[in-house]
DNA sequence: GTGCTTAAACTAGCGGCGTAAGTTTTTACA
DNA sequence: TGTAAAAACTTACGCCGCTAGTTTAAGCAC
């Protein structure tokens, strides 16, 4: 086939394509074959649209970040902004775990990374905390979010009973994967609570720098 | 060649190339043929030590683990334990940063860091906090270590002055990798400190579950 | 309308990857 | 001393990202 009367392709459909299959099968099954597969394609033909293999992730990337609610930043406390950004930052991770070793690297150069950066540093710095402190509280929640959600804390440890027969306090540590959601969104809640209470107590105080 | 009288490969010093390569150049460089290379011999040879690359990989993992002190849980509260166990977790991961991505997945099979999960999890059952608190508690610290080695928060902003001009807050952003020391350790000692100190907090007024 | 440039598909192929299979030689033990 | 296991080798398979060159259609200038 040579150039067909309609186009095949488009980085739209490329995107889609390629944001549902790391969905279903994970980063590793995203190749360029098998996405070009997926789109009825034979695989050099999606260099026409993309440079490298890093631009297509970066765009599926980029289209996840842009589901997190950055809105809640205007009208709301900063600790209520903060808190209601982070869980839904959260929860978009939580729905598309297979991109997050991407997005752990940071914004890079994409619009919705540097929008959101934008929007969480701007909400600390208008509400007094220090240039310095803003970026820490800022690398901290991304720390927590992304820790969170890059590898299940429950799913990793192997589901094997006998591995725990020397470590006296984990022998129920093989029930741990039948517990995930509540031992996983335990543990980030706990750390959101922790965090923002802490440096609520610590901004009340005056403490900002 | 066929077998030497002297055997060339051992686990052991597999095991220390294969570090040295992923410290020295990534993840990515240690392919078998390349650390083969490297110990001067053929690729496939690794497998008369090893079943699949992944064994290695998680042989070195395990010695990077082995590195982190948990003799901090005697002899010290549990607080300070915390503290200073996972300053020195954060310090080994510094020390190595190519392998996180590794050990973000979770302690799996591997000896070192199933004894790390029982150092923690122990002591803080051993403090009294809930089984449930404990697990979480262990969750968050390893989402806030493993977060922070993962990428650093202060490289993940492209150096590009250009890419800022329409983020009225983030005009700065490209000198944030100049300061990436202050930046990333501020980031993690603020965590750390705030984690602590609220936890502490929730302790001493009794809330333990 | 005709001709030129560009776009978007194709096929073929390069070097690298993890790993399987089979070969050769040495070592260790019955 | 004969045999089995160990540890190196070579060869090869089917993937991978990506490049080069080809073909045909589309869009635009004159």
């Amino acid at each position: 086939m040579a150039r067909p009367r309609q186009a095949l392709l488009t980085k739209e459909r490329i995107v889609e394509a390629a944001a549902a299959l790391i969905d279903a099968e994970g980063l590793d099954a995203c190749s360029m074959r098998r996405l070009a597969t997926e789109l009825g394609v034979q695989g050099p033909s999606l260099y026409n649209h993309f440079a490298t293999k890093a631009e297509i992730v970066d765009a599926v990337a980029e289209v996840v970040v842009a589901q997190v609610d950055i809105s809640v930043f205007h009208g709301n406390d900063w600790r209520e902004a903060l808190r209601l950004w982070a869980k839904s930052y959260h929860a978009v991770l939580a729905a598309h775990p297979n991109i997050v070793p991407v997005l752990a690297t940071g914004p890079g150069r994409r619009p919705a990374g540097l929008a959101m950066a934008e929007a969480v540093y701007g909400a600390l710095i208008d509400a007094g905390w220090s240039r310095a402190r803003a970026t820490h509280i800022g690398a901290l929640m991304r720390y927590l979010i992304t820790g969170s959600a890059l590898g299940s804390f429950a799913l990793g440890f192997d589901a094997d009973p006998e591995l725990y027969d020397h470590y006296p306090h984990l022998h129920r540590a093989h029930e741990l994967a039948a517990h995930r959601d509540a031992v996983d969104e335990g543990a980030f809640q706990l750390g959101l609570d922790l965090l923002i209470t802490s440096l609520s107590d610590r901004y009340d105080l005056g403490v900002r720098r």
